[in-house]
Parts: C-alpha cells; structure tokens; sequence
DNA sequence: AATCCGTGGAT
DNA sequence: TATCCAAGGAT
C-alpha cells in the first residue's frame, strides 16, 4: 500500500462524505470552479481553535453577517468584536483576531500571505492555522496537523510515543501523505475522517475507509491510541462577586476586565480575587460601595482550563446618590445581552438578579 | 519548556 | 458527578 493511494481512497471517501460546513467549499462546488475565500478560512480556522464545530458555527455565520470582508472586520470597533465573541472563549483568539485584520488590511493590501511562513508571522495565526489557510485557501500542499490528524495517524502508524511527544513524527507522517493535488481537500478529510469515524472512543473502524492498512486496527489497539501524558490536576479557586443594582430600574454596575490574562478585555460585575485559600468573610472589604448587601444562596460554579471556581454572590441595592465610579457603567436589563460577557459572568448576573 | 488561556457536549 | 476533549497560540 503505498501512501499516494492511502490518498486517493481518502479523497473518494472524502467526496461521497464531506460534511457540509458552512465556511467549506465542496468538492463538488469546487470542480464547478467555486473558490475558498481566505478571509472566510482564516476567520473559521481562528474559532475552530479547540473549540468545536457545533460551538462554531452559529458565531461564524454572525461574524460573516456584521463583517463580511477583512476590511469591514479591520474597521470594526474592538468592543463590538468582543461583544460578538462573548461567549466563544479564549478571548485572546479576539483580540488577534482583531490585530491580524488590521495587519492584513492596512499593511499587506488586504491581502492575506499564502505561505506557512507569511501567514505564522500574523497574530493568533500559530503552526496549525497557517498550514490549514495555505492548504485550504491557496491549495499549497502543507501537513496540517490538529488534534484529529494526531489521533489519526497515530492509529495509522501505531504510535506509542505519547503527546506531545510524538507531534514531530505525526507531521512528518502527515506531510508523507499530503498530496501536491487537492491538499486542502485532503486536510480536512483526516479531520473529517477523524472528526465522524476515527473518534477518541468507539471508532467506527467498519466504516473506515483506512480500516485494511491502519495498525493500530490490525493489532487490536486503536482504542488506547493517541497515548498523552498525564495532565495535573486542577485546584479550586474562590472569590465573591458584586452584583449593584440601579433602585429605579434594576440595571446592573459592569466594569471593564485588565486587557491581558483570564477574560482579558471582557466585561464583568465587581469582585474579589479568585484564590484557594480565599476568606468569603472578608469579601464585603472589597465590595464596590459600602451598601445592605446580601449573600445569594446558590453559589456559582464553573471551571476554566486550570483551575475550578467557586463564586459567592452578593446583591444590593445602590445607596441613594451612588454614581459608577471611572470604567464602571449601568447597564439596563435589556441590555445585558449585547455586553462582553463570559459565561463565568452571565452566570454571576443570573445568579444575582433572580 | 511549561504554563496560561473558556466553554459546552459527550461519556 | 467527574473527566475528557475540540480545526491551538502566546509567552
């Protein structure tokens, strides 16, 4: 079996069963002369970074919606993009996003780059983003490897070595097996393929189109493949939360996060710091304005990449005379919808108004 | 090199 | 309920 044929039988599984995907061009829509829109690739492949399809799309079809070129998106206020962000997570994705449209806009002519090395040097574009644009969207024949071409062909070859460990061989393997024609094509077929067959757990092996020459089937071990090294587990952090509501309407007091780190940029009600060894007495020291607060009940739970939290929420109302202080605002319940929240935060909001 | 950075669905 | 993990990148 050599590997231009392990190719072929991919991109013919490919054409009977590509996904329909609202960024994709198909292969049939492409042999009637349809082309990606490197714009459209570049923004998908940003939100598709750890983050699922289903996650993805409805964001995606928003974004198109308010900016639909490079220049509308370079030209659009930073607040709006995270507004329309809020939600999606990894906000530093945003705020590249927001710097690499201005980049390409406003220095390279609107122009994306088409090579690995042009497109790595843009913000938020990192060795998988610029493989998958130059493969997609300007059908260069790059090894675009995510974490679904690493469970792959880690299957394929039988690769013990653990991630992340193993990345160098599986993208010398899989740039063995990208083809010069249809790379894009071919790219997202291992996604495709890895994505609705070869899954993490109970992969359909029967329905693989690799299923006669993949070794990790053959011996019996594609289950326990890609091996990982063990990841540490996450503390919990705690801290309190301020939710000051306007007597005369019950609109909340936001404020605007630091720009960089945790929920960099994004809005939030008043609080503590989040920390392990945090004194929920003491959290009244620290709320935004001496007021009758009182504790709510439920108390808010959620879980970041590394570390749990456990928030505490305060209510009350603002005393007589009480005006937002510098780079805090009211804003109104109908209203709240369209602010830059995180999750963590909507929840805190719902937690306290309820 | 190791750590930081969100969220929600599947299991 | 707890864990995994999804089209990773920046520092």
């Amino acid at each position: 079996m050599s590997s231009s044929s392990r190719t072929s039988e991919l991109l013919a599984w490919y054409d009977r069963h590509a996904r329909t995907l609202p960024w994709r061009v198909s292969p049939k829509a492409q042999a009637a002369g349809e082309r990606a829109d490197p714009y459209r690739i570049w923004l998908s492949e940003v939100m598709l970074q750890q983050t699922t399809v289903a996650a993805v799309k409805d964001y995606y079809l928003k974004f198109l919606q308010l900016w639909p070129t490079v220049e509308d998106l370079a030209k659009a206020p930073e607040e709006d993009v995270m507004k329309a962000w809020a939600g999606l997570g990894y906000y530093s994705r945003a705020r590249n996003l927001k710097k690499c449209a201005e980049t390409v806009e406003f220095e390279l002519h609107g122009r994306f780059p088409d090579t690995e090395e042009g497109l790595c040097t843009l913000p938020g574009i990192g060795p998988y983003t610029a493989a998958a644009i130059s493969a997609i969207a300007f059908n260069r024949p790059a090894a675009v490897v995510d974490g679904n071409v690493e469970r792959v062909l880690s299957r394929l070859y039988e690769i013990t070595t653990p991630l992340p460990n193993a990345k160098p061989e599986i993208k010398a393997g899989m740039a063995k097996l990208t083809p010069f024609d249809r790379p894009g094509d071919f790219a997202q077929a291992v996604m495709d393929l890895g994505a609705t067959i070869c899954t993490p757990k109970n992969p359909a092996c029967v329905l693989c189109p690799w299923t006669a020459n993949c070794k990790a089937r053959l011996s019996g071990t594609a289950q326990t493949l890609p091996r990982k090294l063990p990841k540490k587990q996450k503390p919990t952090r705690a801290g309190s939360a301020f939710v000051l509501l306007r007597p005369a309407d019950g609109a909340v007091l936001l404020r605007r996060r630091p720009p960089k780190g945790l929920l960099g940029g994004m809005t939030e009600v008043p609080g503590t710091e989040w920390a392990v060894d945090f004194d929920t007495a003491s959290s009244l020291d620290f709320a935004p304005v001496a007021a009758d607060w009182h504790k709510r009940l439920a108390v808010v739970k959620h879980t970041f990449t590394h570390f749990h939290l456990e928030l505490t929420i305060w209510r009350a109302p603002a005393p007589a005379g009480y005006t937002p202080p510098e780079g805090h605002w009211w804003s109104s319940r109908d209203m709240l919808d369209d602010e830059a929240l995180p999750t963590v935060m909507r929840k805190a909001v719902t937690a306290g108004v309820e």
